[in-house]
DNA sequence: ATTTGCATGTAATCTGTTACATGATTCA
DNA sequence: TGAATCATGTAACAGATTACATGCAAAT
């Protein structure tokens, strides 16, 4: 499917940049529904370039270091619009290993099942708390054809889903201990 | 982390079962949180085999068509309740495909936008309505203790998130359309 | 008889993570 | 001057999907 190609030409259609700054992205901007590597994203990038979806220029940084800049080419802009503007039937399996855990918890003592669902719950509020923190640098909805404007949906719906996951949670420990 | 492994596991601690029947789990009861293809279930269950966890003896179906019936072995149900004890940091990223198109859309039409938002809202709807009735066949809520209780907390589980879900498309399309 | 489902496997490929490897720049 | 960050790459491995491959059993 190559995904990971469609996010990086994404962020590139954005703005040019470094390897290295594609990569702060995955772990702020998109951290919420994407990740990679540096160890993933260098080797897709010399592809991209091999099939000419990117180029890019050399600069220095200091006195010797070279960085490569990459921006996205007209072909790529195409492949990248195309990409975004289908359609997709919803994937079957959101893999989640906690879930899994809960389905056969019934093997475990109820101290400890409450134990572990509690200690989720902990971790999914500070989740929040941070995501919340994020959210404040909006003031208002941004204009509906600026970037901001899917940063805003997507943050908007990663607060949604760990309110959920919370909500979740506390009923998983109230049927626990009735 | 091997989570194919403990997933299997935890199935033929419930009962023992065929390759075949494990795959159809795979399918049903756990699909909504994990699943796996028979390609990977024979493969492993081989290895489980190898490493002592499991064991099996071969029926016969009919008049020939031979069947390998495996069981945990005591070995095997340490391993496995040692792993369902476990407490784990929640993964940091459950990819998703469609909030990272949601991300990027500023560059699609308003309209496009809308009709790929309904598209998946129609299709979250309907998985929805298939989950609901899933329900149906628990009459009030199972034994703490017994295997229907981690099946029925997993299903509220998915059955909240899609209602959560189709609750952000929802607002996704309120804030496109103004 | 033919189709659907039961039943088991392997091979090739793709995606992603961890570990290995190196070196420059900036800030305290 | 030492630590954190910038910057780029490769190698090995793990996990998972798709395709290849085969054949029996049951139901229509």
């Amino acid at each position: 499917m190559r995904t990971l190609k469609y996010a990086i030409l994404g962020l590139l259609n954005q703005r040019s940049m470094t390897g290295y700054e594609l990569m702060l992205e995955f772990e702020s901007a998109l951290n919420e529904f994407w990740s990679a590597k540096h160890s993933q994203i260098y080797p897709e990038l010399k592809r991209l370039a091999d099939e000419g979806l990117v180029d890019y220029v050399i600069e220095i940084s200091g006195k010797v270091l070279e960085k490569k800049l990459y921006s996205i080419t007209d072909t790529g802009k195409a492949d990248f619009l195309e990409w975004v503007a289908m359609s997709e039937e919803p994937k079957a399996t959101p893999k989640d290993v906690f879930r899994l855990r809960v389905f056969f918890s019934a093997v475990l003592d109820v101290d400890l099942r409450v134990q572990q669902l509690e200690d989720q719950l902990y971790q999914h509020k500070s989740r929040m708390a941070h995501l919340k923190n994020n959210q404040k640098k909006f003031d208002g909805i941004p204009e509906k054809n600026s970037q901001d404007f899917g940063d805003y949906l997507v943050l908007m719906g990663a607060i949604m889903r760990e309110e959920n996951h919370c909500k979740w949670l506390k009923k998983c420990i109230d049927l626990n201990m009735n």
